[in-house]
DNA sequence: GGGCTGACTTTAA
DNA sequence: TTTAAAGCCAGCC
């Protein structure tokens, strides 16, 4: 059987669907992955994502704050990035977050 | 092999 | 309203 349900490549997947400018949560990609509350792994997922070209600071979590920045290697890499696409960002969190907002869910298609 | 941690979310009090 | 605890799965020690 074909074990081990790429988690992570699915995780990848959805992050690399995500359009320049939008952001997604945990949360979303989890709910789309129907894992309904193992948005804990997409962060573990993006975690291991280094190395490869998924665009985790596009993920954020659900209040629309930048989690991982941290984890970018340095505490304003991940709000450069998003500024750069044209989101602005302000003490660590997205402006007008329910805007640009990008669900896999809804904008894949259920 | 067993147990803990972790870039979160949601429900309950 | 805010604060607290539980839930989930995979990876690492």
């Amino acid at each position: 059987m074909t074990p081990a349900r790429d988690y992570f490549g699915e995780v990848y997947d959805v992050v690399r669907l995500v359009p320049r400018g939008r952001v997604t949560t945990y949360g979303a990609i989890a709910r789309y992955l129907s894992l309904r509350a193992g948005a804990r792994m997409v962060g573990w997922a993006m975690n291991a994502s280094h190395g490869h070209d998924v665009p985790a600071h596009r993920v954020i979590n659900s209040r629309g704050v930048l989690s991982g920045k941290h984890f970018f290697g340095g505490p304003t890499i991940m709000q450069q990035l998003l500024e750069d696409e044209g989101i602005r960002v302000v003490d660590d969190r997205v402006v007008d977050f329910t805007t640009v907002f990008w669900d896999p869910s809804e904008e894949l298609g259920l």
